[in-house]
DNA sequence: GAGTATAAAAAACATTTGTTCTCCTTGCAA
DNA sequence: TTGCAAGGAGAACAAATGTTTTTTATACTC
């Protein structure tokens, strides 16, 4: 008892909805995708699969479908923040699903969240164009750190800087020389937001 | 608005459910968890988490519920096969939810499977008690191949093996000189059964 | 104490959705 | 042809389950 194409066609789209939603597909929705009208024909072939062990269901429960060969995994992927408005919590979920499969635990905060680094003004950190910077969110920071910063009223992204403190003003510094540093005197220092503390790079497409 | 205890224990729950169900939990299943006796409370809970961005739902439809963090993924998990019955197909799942969530297809099939290796018949191949194996399955071997077999009537479980073929006999000879070779010859040939070919090996507790 | 917000219990409701049944069509074999 | 099996259409049913509403209890604030 091999499989049917029918049966291959019914699989894959289960595994496909479920990657896609993070559910399982009711049968009316399988039957959609696969142009059939009711359901009725179709548990068919799902009872096959059942035998067969590529899909186990609890009987009676909705929407219950386990398919063997995926499983759930808490990943916690690291959310990708391809820009943030300067008053916009930094946590809120984008649902750009544009997430990173990485346990951002592996860099140390559950929180961390990254940001795609436009331009070359960290190049000498050696942080490219493209880059994925990781941050851990967190308001304050040493000296000489590089961090994710809003600079308020300037621009509306965040960009990543060196920072240099000391008594008298706060200094936002390019890892470039041909760019110059943004420095903040007396109350000018409050129009810098620190977002969070470098703690990773990923380069995806060397 | 930061999160509730409450809402923590709810998300902690649905990730576990998800993992270990692979689909996720219905809203009556979430409050015996919790201790709760009826939804109707449980839900205000539910919209807060929706709010905050960590889970997102279909309204209306039955389990239905994404949660952040978490993505089921075809890692084409490796099946575990604790011990296979001689007549059973080797592609039957056995429900033992001990999968390996490692893509098969990084040994080479996707068709792969895992056995748990008992005693130290080969050791000599590096190949210690309580090792995984994995095997890719194919009918037919060359010689010198390491290969899980079955051999009819002697063992129900299948074991692994140096095969060694020449015109009149096949050899069955473990890793370990303290054990015997099997010598099949003639008609008793046809006693072995060869389920795969080793592709591979585990240690997950070194 | 009075008022208020939150959480939960309890019940009822509406929809989704798995399941079943009957009938029809098509293809295949005797 | 006749018979049979598989696949699907269509309808109907029943259970699971999201949702709403009302009531009660507890904690907190003024």
């Amino acid at each position: 008892m091999s499989i049917t194409e029918r049966q291959k066609q019914i699989l894959n789209f289960m595994r496909l909805f479920q990657e896609r939603e993070g559910f399982p597909p009711s049968l009316r929705e399988i039957c959609k995708a696969l142009g059939l009208v009711s359901p009725g024909s179709l548990i068919k072939h799902i009872r096959s699969l059942e035998l067969q062990g590529s899909i186990k269901g609890m009987p009676g429960k909705k929407r219950a479908w386990k398919v063997v060969g995926i499983k759930p995994v808490t990943t916690h992927f690291i959310p990708v923040l391809g820009h943030i408005a300067a008053g916009r919590p930094i946590l809120a979920q984008e649902n750009k699903d544009e997430d990173l499969p990485i346990n951002p635990t592996f860099f140390g905060s559950p929180e961390a969240f990254a940001l795609r680094v436009k331009g070359d003004s960290m190049i000498d950190a050696h942080i490219q164009n493209g880059d994925l910077a990781i941050i851990r969110p967190q308001e304050d920071a040493e000296n000489g750190d590089i961090v994710a910063v809003i600079v308020e009223d300037i621009e509306p992204e965040a960009t990543l800087k060196i920072l240099r403190i000391n008594n008298e003003s706060i200094e936002l510094r390019p890892a470039n020389e041909v760019y110059e540093p943004l420095v903040f005197r007396g109350k000018d220092r409050s129009k810098i937001k620190i977002l969070g503390k470098l703690v990773g790079v990923i380069r995806a497409n060397p």
